[in-house]
DNA sequence: AACAATGTTCAGTC
DNA sequence: GGACTGAACATTGT
């Protein structure tokens, strides 16, 4: 389930793999996935041109792309969503994966780690010269494959800003923190899952009016915010929180045992101890 | 078998 | 008119 710490493993497989390599086919053939390119348009635009970085902004993710051999001028940039349940794996000229082209990274032996490579759930492909492969599986179809994507109306990059910066971003206005927090264009790469979590280690109620937060509340978020998704990053997703696996019917706080309440707060189902966060 | 879940987009409301 | 809310979207697991 791709939020920002999936993506960012996503994008350094690509960055270790899959550069350098020249396209020769593209399967943009899924109109859905590849919204609103007419079946044909991205490959014509990348056959012949080679990716050169992978990049990322908040669960956006997107590779510049080179000249031709006729045209040294730069291609469009591929933009790469995967969405809910994308995942992308890179494989060599024999069809096995490049050493780290699974997308949980080395030493990250998740769940599912083989049950999502159902070819039917393929939904997007570049096949390069060598034969080799980078494809992107995604099974619930909620990705997004499309050239130039608009990265300007993100936010900056949840791990960029510091303190001040955060205080002066998520203070404004008058929304519900958790809202705030899942705002795209005010701070990029917060999902609902580490919202919940990072909100339960800073000790506050998901419902607070980010106008009723004092500066040490706000301190307090970001920190949590850094912590929580350094840790999900390092540990190859946000589902290794310490809260997140208690999210559900009849779950308990993992520190004082209250039993989590629910409600849907900023448009998303939300848990959080009752007598912790407030 | 109906429904919840997930992130983005878009239409709508205040 | 900016800030905010809620439903739609596709698909699958429960």
């Amino acid at each position: 389930m791709p939020k920002l710490p999936e993506v960012e493993s996503a994008r350094a497989v690509v960055e270790a793999t899959a550069l350098g390599r020249r396209i020769a086919d593209v399967d943009d053939s899924d109109t859905w996935e590849c919204r609103p390119h007419a079946p044909g348009e991205i490959g014509e635009a990348l056959v012949g041109r080679r990716l050169t970085a992978a990049r990322r902004r908040g669960k956006s993710m997107w590779c510049d792309t080179s000249g031709t051999g006729r045209s040294a001028t730069p291609g469009p940039a591929l933009g790469l969503h995967l969405g809910m349940s994308g995942r992308i794996l890179v494989t060599d000229a024999d069809g096995r994966l490049t050493e780290g082209g699974d997308y949980l990274g080395r030493g990250v032996a998740g769940a599912g780690r083989q049950a999502d490579r159902n070819p039917v759930w393929v939904r997007f492909a570049l096949v390069f010269e060598d034969g080799g492969t980078l494809r992107l599986f995604d099974k619930r179809r909620l990705g997004r494959v499309r050239l130039d994507p608009e990265v300007d109306a993100l936010g900056p990059d949840v791990l960029d800003v510091r303190v001040g910066e955060f205080r002066e971003l998520v203070g404004r206005g008058r929304a519900p923190v958790k809202a705030r927090l899942l705002d795209q264009s005010v701070l990029a790469g917060v999902g609902n899952l580490l919202a919940d979590e990072t909100l339960w280690q800073a000790g506050i109620d998901p419902r607070r009016r980010v106008d009723e937060l004092d500066d040490d509340d706000l301190s307090r978020l970001h920190r949590a915010l850094r912590r929580a998704t350094r840790a999900a990053i390092a540990r190859g997703g946000v589902h290794t929180g310490e809260v997140v696996p208690h999210r559900g019917r009849g779950g308990h706080c993992p520190r004082c045992g209250a039993e989590m309440a629910c409600a849907t707060v900023g448009g998303r189902t939300t848990w959080w101890c009752p007598v912790e966060q407030v």
